[in-house]
DNA sequence: CCAAAAGTGTTATGCTTACACCCATGT
DNA sequence: ACATGGGTGTAAGCATAACACTTTTGG
């Protein structure tokens, strides 16, 4: 069991930490490390850092992801929980602000030694609160897929449906067809046929249409749902 | 223009602050306080303070407005952005995390001299970012009210379903029928009828049926709207 | 008897899933 | 030819908005 030193009584410091999210190898995966001293010696973590005097919390996870995965490969990054239990950390009180962070699948960073891509629904011991924010950010990733353009953060400059339904699949946990996917995407304009054509598997078959994202910012499509104002007619 | 003194250097603070926001009158509003003292003395604030080193930033919300509000009737607390801009405060160095609180339409909390209730569509000029925030808590509001039981955190205890009407005019900003809202909400199983009458205006008319909401807790209704999982047949 | 408000019945609309069927390519 | 995927057309389902109409009360 670890005890806390008495020389370092408890003072307050912000941290952040990014669950960064990829789709390889048909499976949605997260980056982490795994600690070497204790505190949860052996565990594995979200990667982060501390906040320093002269940065923004966004500019903050950049800087630190920028060690592990190249910061222009992050397609999308957006804030999350900031966790406060004065508990959280046994070793000194530590609020930190978590991120969601989203890598295509064409990327392939070198992550140092310590490092690996761990498949979200099949994840090892944890350290500290990690595991519930990395819960919370698929879930966050989850849901915005259904009412927003974020496949394009999941997803390569082109990619054909069949490719994209793989991404959607491996990210949402359960089948997705790529017939409805494409209407979809394509009512709500999301879509650009590229014109150019491609084939996916190794056997034979219609080669597939080439697809790319019409923009790669965050869009929201679907607001109101719900409760929307009344039409105005006339 | 105001300027820094010397002996505050900046120094890392992290304050919590609260949009309260309650129908009131026809209308949606949000407590403010105005400030006496630079910086942006004059400009009305968000009522808030600073993070204690042992309490959750939860915990310090309800502590700050137990000042303001009766804390037993806020009736729904929610986390926000923690924003971290380090100019947002001029004076020192601030993070803050903001909090959608609900105060319930029958609620009438006594507040201090220099705090009002102030409709979220007519402003008075607000100080640092929190006019930014306000917004962003009145969207939350909004978006939720869509696929959540939230309606019950502005509403009293028991309500026809033309005054429930009234407040989801007001918070979102829109004509809402009750006839289709009764519809949805009764479809969802979140509206429970108690079983008497009430009058609603002052003129003749039908007597209302009186409901409640089946809870008093946050629930998603709807969250799979789109993008669901195929149906299992057999 | 008439105005006012509540509540019910019914239709229309829009978006999505499901599924049958046609298309293009490799072996 | 036939297997293998890609793509289109179409029907069905479902929730909600829209609106006409009935019910119940006060004056």
């Amino acid at each position: 069991m670890y005890t806390v030193p008495d020389s370092q009584a408890k003072t307050a410091v912000h941290a952040v930490l990014a669950a960064v999210l990829q789709v390889r190898d048909g499976r949605l995966q997260a980056l982490l490390w795994q600690r070497g001293r204790d505190p949860y010696a052996g565990a594995w973590a979200l990667p982060g850092g501390v906040l320093e005097e002269d940065e923004t919390l966004e500019e903050s996870v950049l800087r630190h992801l920028a060690d592990k995965v190249d910061v222009r490969e992050v397609a999308h990054l957006e804030q999350l929980e900031t966790r406060s239990d004065p508990e959280r950390n046994p070793v000194r009180r530590e609020l930190a602000t978590a991120f969601l962070g989203l890598v295509p699948s064409d990327a392939d960073p070198a992550v140092p030694e310590d490092t690996r891509w761990h498949p979200v629904d099949d994840l090892p011991g944890l350290a500290y609160d990690h595991e519930p924010i990395l819960l919370a950010a698929r879930e966050r990733l989850r849901g915005k897929l259904g009412y927003t353009n974020l496949g394009f953060a999941l997803a390569p400059e082109t990619f054909t449906m069949a490719e994209l339904r793989d991404l959607y699949t491996a990210a949402l946990g359960h089948a997705v067809s790529a017939t409805n996917l494409q209407r979809v995407l394509l009512r709500r304009e999301l879509l650009q046929p590229t014109g150019t054509l491609r084939r996916y598997g190794r056997g034979g078959g219609r080669p597939a249409a080439v697809y790319r994202f019409g923009t790669r910012e965050l869009e929201i499509t679907d607001q109101f749902a719900v409760l929307r104002p009344p039409t105005i007619t006339r």
